[in-house]
DNA sequence: AACTATTTATAAGA
DNA sequence: TTCTTATAAATAGTT
């Protein structure tokens, strides 16, 4: 059906400069979001490859794909450090020419910069363990059905585990401090919690 | 131009599964990894925001990118995590069919809203089980008290999540097709409990 | 979110 | 791996 009307502008072109526009730049943001995942999982269907991508928007809100996650593909990558300082060979960026003078792209320096400080890394992930915990819970979405019972007797058993942990913690720091009310777990508000301030918990999971 | 003879065979369209001819593969593989560089690029560039993206290829080979650095993302990764910060991982990507109106791409929020039973059928789910997801020992006894909060919250998503997942594949079990063996058990991530942590109990969720 | 005109990305082939 | 070419896809600006 064609409207005999005036064609609607389609694509132009735009300078690869950060857009000024903060809202056409967030629009921008969000499909392009899309569209780098998709390609990473095209990428990891077609080629059997193994591939993590975070990104945080302006704004600072993280997205992430991960194939087969990207807890594992950290994990593999720490291995790999940890594994010797073999290669971790890596051209960047194949991008056009542009990118090497914005500094975008990682040079060689740069990469060997990354596998030292990676290294040293692992003593802060591995610190970090408990936030492996947070990192699970979406990973529920590929569960097949199937697995969704065992999933379900590990979160009870997890569940009476936690409990217990806690009861024996509580009683010997209940003496510490009986905080306020539950935190609201928001979504966009990382409940944090003050150091050293163990908080009484009402597990009902 | 356009010379008499026969024109070359431009794009045509592949089907969304594994490159069976293994030249083909890593030649697409490689003009692939590019582009997904590229476009990570572009999205730091044109909307400011910071990006890693680690691929490993087929043969086990990695590559990355970053800006403004892989570590730099890392960093802030783990500081989400550290503050309990509700974390956004993401299931494995997948193989199916249409991208586009799947959100293959996922936010924990994003998660819970287009989650396209169509996309991460047995192909993915199998990659992702196999995965660092399968069999992690998880040391609930290891936790401290003041992470128990966080362990908690993390449950209750996990639980929501759970029964949503269960939910959904009730509804789109019947009309999802068998395919492929699972992917390459080989090159998945080796899952292993970081040193440090004493092992009180293990679940193999 | 939908719609298009274009710009880009790329599957094949050489 | 690189270059070419015909097409498939992604997406900027509008509605």
């Amino acid at each position: 059906m064609a409207p005999a009307g005036k064609a609607r502008p389609g694509r132009r072109r735009i300078p690869l400069q950060k857009i000024s526009n903060g809202d056409a730049r967030m629009v921008s943001f969000s499909k392009r979001r899309s569209g780098l995942f998709k390609k990473a999982a095209e990428l990891a269907i077609l080629c059997g490859a193994e591939i993590a991508a975070v990104v945080f928007s302006p704004a600072g809100k993280p997205f992430s794909f991960g194939h087969p996650s990207v807890e594992a593909i950290a994990d593999r990558l720490l291995a790999e450090d940890a594994a010797g300082g073999a290669t971790f060979s890596h051209p960047a960026a194949a991008a056009g020419g542009d990118f090497a003078t914005s500094g975008l792209q990682l040079s060689h320096e740069e990469v060997c910069r990354n596998f030292d400080a990676q290294v040293r890394k692992r003593e802060a992930v591995e610190a970090a363990l408990s936030g492996a915990w947070e990192r699970r819970n979406v990973n529920a979405a590929a569960l097949r059905l199937e697995q969704l019972s065992r999933v379900k007797s590990s979160m009870e058993a997890l569940k009476r585990e936690v409990a217990r942990r806690a009861e024996e913690l509580r009683v010997s720091e209940l003496s510490l401090v009986p905080m306020a009310p539950a935190p609201p777990p928001g979504p966009t508000a990382p409940p944090r919690l003050p150091p050293g301030v163990p908080r009484l918990l009402t597990l009902d999971i």
